[in-house]
DNA sequence: ATGAAAGCGCTAACAT
DNA sequence: ATGTTAGCGCTTTCAT
């Protein structure tokens, strides 16, 4: 049985509400948005009129009337990384007493620039954008923040709304660890180096030289599981092995993991391994993967009321929020033998 | 440093444009449309000007106009379960040659039905939506389906565009390798029984009689790794203890698998598990996950086809696009003892 | 090639 | 309590 799909782009209007029940379309206007000064016969005639023809508020054609957007604007770099679903979930636990709408857009590549997404938020007209993760360079992320109010997550931009998390203090932890069970030969695997996005790398590398040692840094083509895996090809030659492994995120530790095991080597028992995200994965039995924790859920929660705030108060000064981190232990890390 | 965060909520339109150029709105209309009839010099001049002012296009301002919306709805039941990625990884990679806006919505609960979602992105005025996975009763599936153009992905609805894969092909292959293997004991662990979502627990269940066992079947709160792990525990009793598990997806999988360990069970041998989905976390060393794979990128991307057609013939049949689906065996199944 | 004018669905003064 | 009217930024006939 195949009954033809209905389901026309809509087209009822308040106008036909108002037609309908008799009254005026100011009338069905407050109706609808509760405003005060409509009687209670009325309200619920206009209720029931539009529930009979299948009317749908237009909230484009509002905000556009209203000169005042309903919306906010949430970008993502990858939402394969697990981070990123977490900011998400925060960013709309803060805005959800806000009666605002949230729209999501995602970066269509993980590793470089993608300016059309964000640029597909401005075009939809929401009034603040949330980003989490910018790859742009600082002067372009300003030039966006002059067009849009701006809240960059993960990053801080000087001059631009900033909801991070202390990546010097989370990488001197996990190098720390690294060193402590007597690591020398650590290596650190990242994605492509973008500015705002090298201090992981910059504190893994200082870090290294402050202990005598030197660093050994791998850049894979972006920041995933795969990128990594592949690019942890070149550690893993028959001389000079590292014995530990600080990869830029989780999702590259695991990348590598997989590449270890391919390569016959058991993790820890032959390379120690550190994340970074404390991503569900990390914590799976099995997994157990030592990781620091950069509170992603908070991330978000504090980016979306830095957003409220700011469509608040349009003016105020920039925001700067940085937000600890931890290195939680796990079984991917042990002595180095 | 803190300067003052810009950033006003746009105000440059077509007609500011126009005047700093010299010509006519229509002109610039006109021009950032690629329409005809418009001379180089001006064109060049638009653009230049555009580009000073810091002009940016109002897509909800032009779709209201254009009596035509511009934008693809996404509903999402749960980010955190990779398959929704996948879907949406299918869905944008199948809209991108189109030049639509897509704009997600995700569900805020992820076991209970949540019409919200959807409503949000009527009002949006979307064109299509296309939601992965609707909770509701057919009935009101139909419906939402009279009030805009409806595909649903991962379940069937009659006279509802639908794309979905074969859960009861899936589900045989799954159950029947656990027979296989000589389990008796076999417990299915799933969400709450929506109507459209009982496919793989009725198979389940008929396999298990044709094959003269007795089902068990243990609701969870929602579909989550937490809520499995959470219900296991009624199976992980000093008696009668199932020798294997067949659960709903991965993610359960994932819930029931740790709750094993902390109930020192290791997986395969004190139990075997298969899950469905396939999603990347099966396929990890360490977790080797037995999964039935539903092809999510598969049906994202065909249901981003099917929304496309749909919104150029409306008037259209309902389409009905069944998927296949394969059992992938890893670790996590061993032979009863 | 260019412009004038009407209208999309809605909101918001400003009447009554 | 209810209605009138003028836009919001854009597209789109229809003229010129």
């Amino acid at each position: 049985m195949t009954r033809p799909a209905a389901g026309r782009p809509h087209s009822i209007t308040q106008a036909d509400v108002a037609r309908e029940v008799g009254v005026s379309r100011t009338l069905v206007s407050f109706a609808f948005r509760g405003a005060p000064g409509v009687s209670e016969e009325t309200k619920q005639a206009i209720f029931d009129a539009a529930k009979i023809l299948g009317y749908r508020h237009n909230a484009a054609a509002a905000d556009l009337a209203r000169k005042q957007p309903s919306t906010i604007g949430l970008f993502l770099l990858d939402l394969s990384n697990e981070v990123y679903v977490d900011i998400f979930s925060g960013v709309r636990e803060s805005l959800s007493p806000a009666k605002k709408r949230l729209i999501l857009s995602v970066s269509r590549s993980r590793g470089s620039i993608d300016p059309d997404s964000v640029g597909s938020l401005i075009e939809a007209r929401v009034g603040v954008v949330i980003a989490a993760t910018l790859l742009e360079p600082d002067a372009q992320v300003q030039e966006l923040a002059r067009s849009v109010p701006l809240v960059s997550v993960t990053r801080r931009v000087d001059g631009v709304d900033s909801v991070y998390s202390d990546n010097v203090a989370g990488t001197q932890a996990a190098v720390e660890h690294l060193l402590r069970l007597g690591h020398t030969r650590i290596a650190h695997v990242t994605g492509p180096a973008h500015q705002g996005h090298e201090d992981r790398r910059q504190t893994y590398e200082s870090v290294m030289r402050q202990a005598g040692l030197v660093p050994q840094v791998v850049f894979a083509q972006d920041y995933t599981q795969e990128a990594a895996s592949e690019a942890s090809d070149r550690l893993f030659g028959p001389w000079d092995r590292p014995t530990a492994v600080f990869a830029h995120n989780d999702e590259m530790a695991l990348g590598v993991r997989e590449n270890a095991v391919v390569h016959g080597l058991e993790v820890p028992r032959d390379l120690s391994l550190v994340g970074y995200d404390n991503s569900r994965i990390a914590r799976l039995h099995g997994i157990d993967l030592t990781s620091v924790d950069l509170h992603a859920l908070e991330l978000g929660r504090t980016a979306g009321i830095t957003a409220l705030d700011r469509l608040a108060n349009p003016g105020g000064p920039a925001v700067d929020r940085k937000l600890g981190s931890r290195l939680v232990v796990r079984g991917s890390t042990a002595a180095a033998t």
